[in-house]
DNA sequence: AACCAGGAATGTA
DNA sequence: TACATTCATGGT
């Protein structure tokens, strides 16, 4: 066993689980569009609403820039949200074409806190969806935190539940190798081992970490 | 048929 | 700062 929980709950997830293959698109825009049609929203939806944006030609920024907030609304339905999510997607391309001539690699010319800052200063990019676009879109040394995160190390018995997102970002950045391969793989085993685990009470049955859970034992503890 | 899914913005106190 | 509301479709 690791010295520290947090890498020796990696090799337990990754040895369960095996590689994710994250994130699922296909170029850094589509990680990007992605990472904000995903708010709140199923992937499956999100996979729709990507099609429906690739059959109206709007997967670039120019395009994106270009169309009506409504034309927009129409391709990704499927994602839900749709008004507001048009409006996010319109906000990055109107970004990137008028600071960084419509390229990606210009706005990925930035250092890593200088983009984080970039990307949190525009409308419809939080937190979560700033470091989903640092990992999997810019290969930036960062962590996501999401609901499935949150909800594990709590269930683990780790965290009380009500820390900031940063103090739990930093839970991870500060233990583990400046790897994003490793972290990116990391966050996306979480994902993968909570849509099975961690949901309904205890559900521990065939958890693969249930030697380290919390909640192991335990009568009917909701969480 | 209620409930949930890889959040974020906005409003209120 | 802290908490409530809004946004909306599709699967179970």
């Amino acid at each position: 066993m690791s010295v520290n929980r947090i890498r020796d709950l990696f090799d337990r997830l990754h040895a369960a689980y095996g590689p994710q293959a994250w994130w699922p698109a296909n170029d850094p825009f589509e990680v990007i569009l992605g990472a904000i049609l995903t708010q709140r929203t199923a992937w499956r939806n999100v996979e729709h609403a990507i099609r429906g944006l690739r059959e109206s030609g709007l997967l670039a920024a120019e395009a994106l820039d270009d169309a009506s907030v409504e034309r927009v609304a129409v391709a990704i339905r499927p994602a839900g949200f749709y008004n507001a999510k048009a409006r996010k997607l319109k906000a990055f391309a109107a970004h990137l074409m008028a600071e960084h001539d419509g390229e990606l690699e210009r706005l990925f010319a930035r250092g890593d806190g200088p983009l984080r800052e970039e990307l949190l200063g525009l409308y419809g990019i939080g937190e979560e969806t700033a470091d989903a676009i640092l990992v999997y879109a810019a290969e930036r040394p960062s962590f996501v935190i999401d609901a499935y995160t949150r909800r594990l190390l709590r269930r683990l018995g780790w965290i009380a539940g009500d820390e900031s997102y940063g103090a739990l970002r930093e839970l991870f950045l500060d233990v583990l190798p400046r790897d994003v391969r490793l972290l990116g793989e990391y966050h996306a085993l979480i994902v993968r081992h909570g849509k099975v685990h961690c949901r309904t009470a205890p559900a521990c049955d065939g958890c693969p970490v249930r030697s380290i859970c919390a909640a192991a034992g335990e009568p009917e503890t909701g969480g």
